[in-house]
RNA sequence: GCCUCUUUAGCUCAGUUGGUUAGAGCACCCGACUCAUAAUCGGUAGGUCGAUGGUUCAAGUCCAUCAAGAGGCACCA
């Protein structure tokens, strides 16, 4: 490599401490860890600092409402969110938290910096006030009637029914999400960050540091004006005090990019390494931070502006990803999509999950779509049965006939050529973020070695005595091309090309290692180095997700909710095409009969005449009608359900009704005119 | 409501600044092979590039409108 040594710092952003992680979160982090590996891997010094963003209201209530504190809190979550990471091989070479002596010292800095350099504000401002719990309320704690259109419990902020946005203040028969009080309003000085003193700058920011899709959202929040920012809460919260302004605090997400610098400050100290180095204004090093679309505000604007402003270096890049969707949809809970990482890895290997994001992962902002059928197809096509599949056919040759000595040319020199050349558009994909291509070119030059293998035929070579040597050299060569192919696939696979390195007796997968092929080389015997996805694993995986979320559901104190409406009661059921509709076939009946059940406490037998032929239905609807309000009436009957028998005979059919039950049943009831037998569709 | 992104073979995706018969992998079907974790190799087939208009000698590629999906709209995290 002619390119001089880079010194780059990756961040991805801080998970938030009062949760898990799940496969969502998984694609930054794998992505930022490919990165961070293809660099290392390049000879470059690349580091990847992390840290638990464990500051907030949220997390104080969450801690409140467990009956433990918000420090015992975000320490087991901080626990939970490694271990994740690192069942997902996720090579942080720090992983803090925001609730650290170094954070709190450049929060304090930042922030002196700016008030100093005349870039805080101070406002009072009125807001939302729990007089029960004495504490200021975020919108989204606040909930109540929309004042627009009347939708009831909705979030303080926005109106999900109507798409209305208001103030709390707003709200009818508003309650605090948190005691249930009803909310009063209190005024409060606030200290704002005024992110227009820097409009200039960031415009010109922009331009070179964010991918060319963002900068239209930029763009956008150009147009519409840079708003002062407020980053101060009071009293209770969890956080840290603003050095100056006794019962104010910085609000959590003035504090959470800080806390990039603090990992890493936390990082220097332990290797002595120069801080300064990285993140002094005149600082030669690389920093970029891969982050979602939706926190691009606060790390296009806000953060840049802050450094700018604090006279610390600005980020060289930030680069956004889109978000996961599973099967097409958004995570669902209930369909058991919603997976946290740790219930993956009860069932899976991560490294399968770390190629189906490679395979898809491209340099856009596009959301990415874990489909799980294709999961286990590509990866067991891919990976299984072209990657590791090569090794596996030469090495028995290799091992048995050769104790495992390869041979001393390469029986193909322009394939292997050809292999390391494709390196450079590998690494260029690499660098670029463009992993599915890397992906799409190794994959390709797997398929040229199988197909080298298969016309070099060493099975039939090897049942000649005189052909011994040819077998020996074409095994060698589909060696080699493994070992390339591998080489390549390191950043993504870091445990293949661990179990890679033992099987060829290798040093390691330095880039460019591989210009000089394996030849006159002991390897070891292989062992299978991955096993195919099984179907199995992934419906008990979805089945364990659906268990999990709902003991967490179980488990989870209620929070106050005075009324709810009819479909957070029960909410719809999932999406279903014409076609499952049209299974059921719903007729309109006459109920001909109705009449009490001998010995039964909620039936009604029912004879319904649906145009020509007549059914007898038992409906659980004796506590809400008398027989004698039901004769002569239409309504709705389930046609085409399969009979049932009960206690007092056959069931055929079943008529619809709405209600929780008890008195509170009604059946449905067609308009006049429906005749007996209509299809309803 | 405003905005961003997505929509290409059954599935998952590529398609550079508009230019000859629209590509890949997987799945399917046919054939070959048996070294390999029932893997591999060859071949056939499969698309009016979401819809409708428009610009152009020429559009999957540009423009407009519409539809579907994902997401954002900061003083929520």
């Amino acid at each position: 490599m002619t390119e001089k040594q880079r010194k780059i710092l990756v961040t991805s952003a801080l998970p938030y401490a009062n949760g898990p992680i799940h496969l969502g979160h998984l694609v930054e982090y794998i992505q930022t860890d490919i990165w961070t590996r293809f660099q290392n891997q390049r000879g470059h010094h690349c580091t990847y600092v992390c840290a638990d963003d464990a500051h907030g209201t949220p997390i104080m209530l969450k801690a409140d409402q467990m009956g433990t504190t918000p420090e015992a809190l975000i320490n087991q979550v901080s626990q939970e969110h490694q271990r994740d990471f690192a069942g997902f091989m996720v090579g942080f070479d720090n992983y803090y938290s925001t609730h650290s002596e170094e954070n709190k010292h450049f929060s304090s800095l930042i922030y002196s910096r700016l008030r100093d350099a005349g870039h805080i504000d101070r406002k009072t401002i009125t807001q939302a006030y729990d007089p029960e719990k004495e504490m200021f309320l975020p919108d989204r704690f606040v909930k109540g009637d929309c004042p627009k259109c009347g939708a009831q419990d909705q979030y303080g902020d926005s109106c999900e029914v109507c798409g209305a946005t208001y103030s709390p203040i707003e709200m009818k028969n508003a309650y605090s999400a948190v005691s249930g009080a009803k909310p009063i309003e209190k005024e409060s000085e606030h200290y704002f960050f005024k992110l227009g003193d820097f409009e200039k700058f960031l415009r010109n920011w922009v331009d070179s540091c964010v991918q060319e899709q963002m900068i239209h959202k930029l763009n956008e929040w150009f147009e519409s004006g840079l708003q002062n920012w407020d980053i101060s809460r009071d009293a209770p919260y969890w956080g840290f005090e603003i050095p100056d302004a006794p019962g104010k605090y910085f609000y959590v997400w003035l504090d959470a990019p800080i806390g990039y610098i603090a990992s890493f400050k936390n990082w220097c100290d332990k290797n002595a390494v120069d801080f300064d180095e990285y993140w002094n204004k005149d600082s030669d090093t690389e920093l970029y931070h891969f982050i979602g679309k939706d926190i691009a505000y606060f790390h296009t604007l806000f953060w840049p502006a802050m450094l700018e402003g604090a006279g610390f270096r600005i980020p060289t890049k930030v680069f956004c990803h889109g978000f996961l969707t599973v099967n097409g949809q958004k995570m669902s809970k209930s369909r058991g999509t919603f997976i946290m990482a740790e219930t993956y890895l009860k069932h899976l290997r991560p490294e399968y999950l770390r190629y189906y994001f490679a395979a898809k992962l491209g340099s856009g902002i596009d959301d990415i779509d874990l489909s799980l059928d294709d999961f286990r197809m590509r990866v067991n096509a891919d990976l299984v049965n072209k990657v590791v599949n090569i090794a596996s056919r030469c090495a028995g040759f290799i091992y048995k006939k050769f104790d495992g000595q390869l041979g001393s040319t390469l029986a193909e020199p322009a394939l292997y050529d050809e292999a390391i050349a494709s390196g450079e558009l590998i690494a260029n994909a690499y660098e670029a973020r463009e992993y599915g291509k890397a992906m799409r070119e190794i994959m390709h030059l797997a398929d040229k070695a199988n197909q080298y293998i298969d016309a070099a035929e060493p099975w039939v070579l090897a049942k000649q005595e005189d052909k011994q040597q040819q077998v020996q050299d074409c095994c060698t060569m589909g060696i080699n091309l493994f070992r390339v192919i591998i080489s390549y696939l390191a950043p993504v696979l870091p445990q293949v090309a661990d179990d890679t390195i033992a099987f060829l007796n290798i040093d390691g997968f330095a880039w460019d290692a591989i210009k000089t092929p394996l030849l006159d080389h002991q390897i070891n015997k292989f062992k299978p180095l991955m096993q195919r996805v099984e179907e199995s694993s992934i419906d008990a995986m979805i089945e364990d997700s659906k268990a999990t979320l709902a003991a967490i559901a179980a488990t989870t104190p209620a929070a106050p909710t005075p009324t709810k409406t009819e479909l957070e009661k029960n909410p719809i059921a999932d999406e279903i095409n014409f076609d499952d509709f049209a299974k059921v076939d719903l007729r309109v009946a006459l109920i001909a009969k109705a009449e009490h059940v001998k010995g039964a406490d909620k039936l009604l037998q029912l004879t319904l005449d649906i145009g020509g032929e007549t059914r007898n239905v038992f409906a659980g609807i004796k506590s809400a009608y008398k027989p004698e309000e039901l004769e002569g009436k239409l309504t709705v009957v389930v046609a085409n359900l399969a009979p049932r028998k009960m206690k007092f005979g056959m069931s055929e059919g079943m008529v619809l009704a709405a209600g929780p039950g008890g008195k509170d049943l009604w059946i449905l009831e067609p308009h006049a005119g429906a005749q007996p037998g209509m299809r309803i569709m």
